[in-house]
DNA sequence: TCTGGGGTCCTAGGACCC
DNA sequence: TCTGGGGTCCTAGGACCC
């Protein structure tokens, strides 16, 4: 038994666009996009654009009006999300047949643990039975970490296979951008170009203390591993547990009167309250997500005097948020969040601060 | 061109306590 | 009159991911 551990992460390629065309063989080919309600005049983003629509140019996040006019003879859809959930479910399950460790990340992407001397052949199996058990493709990222199996998947898409780990490291990803890390994004990257740091290799070899005096301890800390490629190596498939549930929707129209305000917190407080009750967990934490014109993102929220179940008491508690906001600016409500209590009533174990599921 | 909806985790600063 | 450290809790906001 001297098999390695390997960390590999499994990424299905333009997930939501592949199930579409899965139902729908006759858009083989064709640029799909997939966002909001699948009407592009109206506010929402591109969820997922096929291979052939990137080619336009079009990515995820993008307004849904500035994607179809790049790609005017796009076919577009709406967001089907049970239709992913059951297609993600039966990804996972053909995960779970190899014998690893399966570690869900989001509807289309996962971490394997395994000890194995072959993990090339691992991730070919993973893509035999997924691709067996729904049609999809993916792409497999092999690494000795985390870090460094995820950001291998990059490499790898679409449809391949590529190993990164400590000794190819820094031929890898030396020369690349900061914003290459999984966990860098611009505002971070910007900040260290402050400070002179612009690569990889100069975020590998800068001094904690200059990145600990930055980004405080624990950001510091993570930054400095990233830049070595350094990360956790342990894939965890204990269930996930929810810290929290927000429900969030696009107004087509900003809202303006407070009294239209009020209604929509009303509702969607609701609906937060609701899913955490569903899970029979009391909320301790509501939270108002609300944008000024023109963008201009801002929360507000008050932890309850003692956890609640009764949706009343969290609608009232959003309500009151609701009362402090600045009606002289237009204001457009996104969302309302309910944080819960944890099942053990304790705190949420540490985890590395790579954030964001599905 | 005009910016979704679902999440997680971290940090700063103020209030308060001993 | 001027001034500790250490700690916890809370709000607000920032950043990132899919």
């Amino acid at each position: 038994m001297n098999d390695e551990a390997w960390v590999l992460h499994v990424d299905l390629d333009q997930f939501i666009a592949a199930v579409e065309v899965l139902r729908r063989p006759e858009l083989a080919g064709l640029p799909v996009i997939v966002g909001g309600r699948g009407d592009p005049t109206e506010r929402a983003v591109v969820s997922t654009a096929s291979y052939e629509a990137r080619a336009f140019g079009v990515g995820s996040g993008m307004p849904l009006k500035v994607a179809v006019r790049k790609v005017p003879d796009a076919i577009v859809l709406p967001v089907d999300a049970p239709a992913y959930e059951e297609v993600s479910e039966r990804v996972m399950t053909a995960l779970r047949g190899l014998g690893a460790v399966v570690e869900v990340l989001g509807w289309d992407e996962a971490f394997l643990g395994a000890r194995t001397d072959d993990p090339e052949a691992l991730a070919r199996r993973a893509q035999e039975v997924v691709l067996e058990a729904t049609g999809l493709h993916c792409s497999v990222g092999i690494g000795d970490n985390k870090v460094r199996a995820k950001i291998a998947t990059t490499f790898g898409k679409p449809a391949g296979i590529f190993r990164l780990t400590a000794e190819s490291w820094a031929e890898v990803m030396g020369e690349r951008p900061t914003i290459d890390l999984w966990g860098v994004g611009s505002k971070v990257s910007r900040r260290l170009a402050g400070l002179g740091i612009v690569t990889v290799d100069q975020l590998a070899a800068a001094p904690v203390e200059v990145l600990t005096g930055e980004f405080g301890p624990r950001m510091g800390v993570w930054y400095s591993e990233l830049g070595r490629g350094v990360g956790p190596a342990v894939v965890d498939d204990s269930p996930w547990v929810a810290r929290g549930h927000s429900r969030e929707t696009t107004f087509q129209h900003n809202l303006t009167t407070p009294e239209e305000v009020t209604s929509a917190v009303r509702e969607l407080a609701g609906q937060a309250a609701d899913d955490a009750a569903a899970e029979g967990r009391p909320v301790t934490r509501v939270t108002l997500k609300i944008r000024y014109a023109p963008f201009e993102t801002r929360t507000r929220s008050h932890k309850l005097a003692a956890p609640t179940s009764v949706r009343g008491d969290v609608v009232a508690a959003a309500l009151e948020l609701a009362e402090g906001l600045d009606h002289d600016r237009e204001v457009r409500l996104l969302g309302v969040r309910a944080e819960m209590v944890m099942p053990d009533g304790g705190d949420p174990v540490e985890r590395t601060p790579v954030r964001g599921r599905l």
